[in-house]
DNA sequence: GTCTAATCGAGACGGTACGTCTGGTCTTTCG
DNA sequence: CGAAAGACCAGACGTACCGTCTCGATTAGAC
């Protein structure tokens, strides 16, 4: 079935009769997906291609992803997850800031920001994808960013009784909507410009 | 070239020499793509199944768009422009709300919501369908929103100093993440969530 | 139907109501056949080209010839009819062997052997250019040929007895297979070989 | 790149890394050929009907061979080359003689004739088609056809000094001149008449 | 009624990517 | 240590779509 809803971890298996799946193969296709992936997207990538760049058969593709899509979902994790986590010090609304900011100068990276945006294309007409984007990406960020937008407002930094959700589909909603429709640039000032919509009076935190 | 970037009106063109164009052939190419495009999307559409369907050869495909995505976002600007207008009266931001929820209710239809999404993703590998969306579905709307909010902050409705097109793209992109990355349902009372959060007092227009 | 067994010529064809028939356009396309006509024969020869070469519209050239084998067919009869004649003087023997080393000095000039080429080529799968072309251009030289091979046994230069179609299918079809399939040179000394081949002692006709 | 110049053995080729080639299919395809063919030659006959009735993919057919006439080529080949052999035995006249009738009686077959009459005709305007059936063809029965006459003008059954290439292009001519141009029956009387005419006396070989 | 111009439906063309499959080799672990 | 269990590479396979092309018919206005 493949690894796209995640644990594609490659683990010793101890006791496992035949050989062992090749962890130089893995790595190479899920390089060569990164490096074969141009600005025309998934359908400008072709296994054939990961295939010959990784010197890996096709056959080991399929046998361990269900397509393209998967390896490219693989390869996004494995390179990106890192570079995207909140900050631990500082204000609530200052590390929601900070790392709105990261999320930003990431996508301006293009070999951050093509996949992903492959990836969100894909997943339009691609449900497991869609589904694995959210769960292995999406999902865990939002959790961070809900908690907090709570500490925001018990902290008095925003006004009780808004939708954290709402809020949160907002500013992601910014960043993606001028990655994936405007174009328009995504510059630090940008980030701070959202911050200040939803938090006028940029009040520093209230002290515990 | 075709008519990605508009201009696709089928005027008499008095005195050409020449068979004139089929506005038959036209219409049936556009309704094909329509019905053809379930949630599989673009890849999901082919050529070959529009022409059948439309009861039209390839080549008259191929001679008036340069493929399948141009074809589609006639078809979607055909079908859809008329029906996401701004309403005429209410004060600004009532307005801006209204026409939101219209184009929420929108994008819960099928029809409306499968050429769409299709248009975006493939938007991603094909610039000229970006452009082509940009400059033909997104660019009007934008400027009467940018329109309505100026008159919102005259009218005392919002903050003064507030950034426009940051306000624009947070509250679209809240609406089309929801559609193209969440999943999550597009209800009028989301809508009214993400007026609130940029309108807090929700205050009444203040009398000219 | 077209012209295909000929009856091309064109009459002033007196008090018919309507527009006459342009004989200008009638030229420019045996023409323009004859020029575009390379080595890719016929099927490398489009209608469309021939059209837009003679400066005429493609309805035209389907409205008095079925296709483009029949327009080859008028074109090349039309240039060579004149150029593959019997002479007038000699002894029987000597005007059969002028004859064939005239045929083969025409075949090698390109502007001739391509399209003759051409239509021995079509005629293999259109029996309507076939017969045309037995007809309108292999009969007539043929039966010129079996009253020389006539002449020549009675004035002694050839063996009593022999089968006259059998003789004229081994000279023209030594010449033919030449063109056709082994593609060697046609030379008039190889048409002297042919003719000594038949005619061993090579006597001069006996006095009559 | 296909195999038009031959050498279109399928040998068990020891050891080689890869799936090997299906001579189900390449037979499947060659006869698929051989019955689609009809009068139409060629041009009716499509790479898509092939595969069809081949139950083989056009990808593979393109995979082995240029084009359609490469594959007609190796399904003539090998179909008719065992059955137009020289007998072994007889003086040399005689066995030229009964090869002849061969051929003749072999092109009577509307299996052997059209592939071959299809062949000549994409010949005169494919260049490689034309030397492959040159080469595979006609070039080997050619070199036997001039030994033979080269024995039967030691054996005194033809004059000595005659152009053996012209007397086969004469012969052999005539057969092809009557089934690509005239269209005149090839009769085993018909090759006795060449006979007759190249070997006047039609002497019984001189004793060695 | 013929002319040019330009369109139209039909469908073959040669090519390409997909995802599957067949051979044969190589690397482990277990008996 | 020798089998069996898998994973591996190479590459051919059937399916299906691509975008282009030619054909021959058709529809208009111009002459």
């Amino acid at each position: 079935m493949g690894s796209v809803r995640g644990m594609d971890d490659i683990a010793p298996e101890q006791g496992k009769p035949g050989r062992p799946r090749s962890e130089r193969a893995r790595q190479a296709v899920l390089a060569a997906a990164r490096e074969l992936l141009t600005d025309k997207g998934l359908p400008g990538l072709t296994v054939d291609d990961i295939a010959a760049h990784a010197g890996v058969s096709k056959a080991t593709i399929y046998r361990w992803w269900p397509g393209k899509g998967a390896v490219l979902m693989d390869a996004f994790i494995d390179a990106v997850s890192t570079k995207m986590e909140f900050p631990a010090d500082g204000d609530p609304l200052t590390r929601l800031r900070i790392q709105l900011a990261r999320v930003a100068r990431l996508m301006n990276e293009p070999r951050a920001r093509r996949p992903f945006v492959a990836l969100v294309a894909a997943g339009q007409h691609d449900p497991e994808l869609a589904a694995a984007l959210r769960d292995r990406f999406i999902a865990s960020r939002r959790d961070s960013a809900r908690q907090l937008i709570t500490d925001a407002v018990e902290a008095g930094q925003l006004s009780p009784g808004l939708d954290a959700d709402a809020l949160i589909d907002m500013l992601y909603g910014a960043l993606y909507y001028r990655l994936l429709i405007s174009g328009a640039p995504l510059t630090d000032d940008y980030v701070s410009h959202l911050i200040e919509i939803i938090a006028p009076a940029a009040r520093p935190p209230r002290p515990a």
